[in-house]
DNA sequence: GTAGTCTATTGACCGTTGTTCAATAGTGCG
DNA sequence: CGCACTATTGAACAACGGTCAATAGACTAC
């Protein structure tokens, strides 16, 4: 499969063939070219593991050449990347559409909702983003956490905590304690789905809440916090 | 530097060549190489990513020949997810130590010591382990997976639940949460040491059990849960 | 129409990688 | 000494990620 006959078939032979062939080169744009490959990497890495894909693969699948994948991207990670960054920016946009006029506390829970609902719909590819494709690629790996930073800000902007507490250091290993246990739990539903959306979005609300109170200075808690 | 000399030389004059300078082979035992390997993956792996790390080089730092490697382990993941495999009972059995005459409480506390006394001292390959070299490697995911329910085992293991409780969804898909909560909070810590290993420790305790109280109908709480 | 320029596109090529396998060399037994 | 057993080797292989000079389609100018 691999050196079959055309592919060692002198060049001047294959041009004629080509030329007999009508086979006309597609010429696209840069910038739709480009987004066209993100586009494909995006489905592909979200359905298949990093290396089990083989640039060949991307390039037959574009139905264009190796070489002009590498004209617009350096090299097959930075590909790769390019698809994961995409893949997370539309995570944390479909969260991150909050209402002001909302109650902090439904502010939290609208958030965890179309969270929930965009990694429902996009199941594959919130795995694979959060478990990493290359798990020790720094590139890769600040991504995530990236997507992490991002989605702590969306669920907790604008909420009126005292600015010592959201400094402190309890209050910072908390809320990143925090994420992991939606993380967690959330890529666990994926596969187990034992709760309803619902009820995992309340139990994420209210572990959110109780993991506050716990590392929280009585007079520095949360105003809207229940009870 | 990979077509050199040697390397090229007829089969014939090197094995005259290797009786004149009496290189003699190195027998070992079955048993005793691999787990030479085995050790040798462990910390080439804990110290570098999957891919950086090549055949040759794992054989040239065991001193044998890649052939040989194929007969001990039939591919190179395999090799990796041997030494994964080890880094991870490692793990578990650091923290597995329980002391039965201890109350439940201290009995979670004495295993989130061990837990991040093992972490801090094997940092770079916790971070390994739990990050994934082959993110999307389903055999790896099955090991990495197989630390956290086996570490929730040893964390949780004969205390006192009611067995209904013990298999609601609300129970499982809060502890898998507090499994993530501890593990994203220890991946920051081990970069980020904004709390002592102390505050640390008894923020995952107090956290577990606020979550166990939010998960558990009154009647059935954990019989030793403060206040 | 034709010549020339620009650049999107190609395919042959390279070195390295993971993997295979027939050949080899130590070791122990009769 | 001869023979079997097996730990060990090294050359060869296909596939991979990546490079590059050459090509072809579209545009402008005359």
């Amino acid at each position: 499969m691999l050196y079959d006959e055309a592919a060692v078939r002198p060049r001047r032979v294959a041009r004629i063939a080509t030329r007999i062939v009508k086979k006309t080169r597609v010429r696209l744009d840069t910038d739709e070219r480009r987004a066209q490959l993100v586009a494909l990497a995006k489905k592909v890495f979200a359905e298949s593991a990093y290396d089990e894909i083989s640039i060949d693969d991307l390039a037959k699948a574009a139905k264009i050449s190796k070489g002009l994948l590498y004209h617009y991207f350096p090299t097959k990670r930075d590909l790769y990347i390019a698809g994961l960054s995409e893949i997370a920016d539309e995570l944390v946009a479909a969260v991150s559409s909050l209402d002001e006029t909302l109650a902090p506390i439904d502010r939290v829970r609208v958030s965890i909702d179309a969270y929930l609902d965009h990694i429902t719909r996009h199941a594959r590819a919130f795995v694979s983003l959060m478990r990493g494709g290359i798990g020790s690629d720094p590139e890769v790996a600040s991504v995530v956490e990236g997507v992490r930073t991002r989605l702590f800000d969306t669920f907790l902007n604008g909420q009126p905590f005292a600015p010592a507490f959201a400094e402190s250091a309890r209050f910072q290993t908390a809320v990143r304690g925090w994420i992991g246990f939606v993380e967690g739990a959330s890529i666990d539903w994926c596969i187990h789905p034992r709760l309803t959306r619902l009820e995992l979005r309340e139990l994420f609300v209210q572990v959110l809440f109780e993991i506050l109170r716990v590392v929280a200075p009585a007079e520095l808690v949360w105003k809207t916090l229940p009870k």
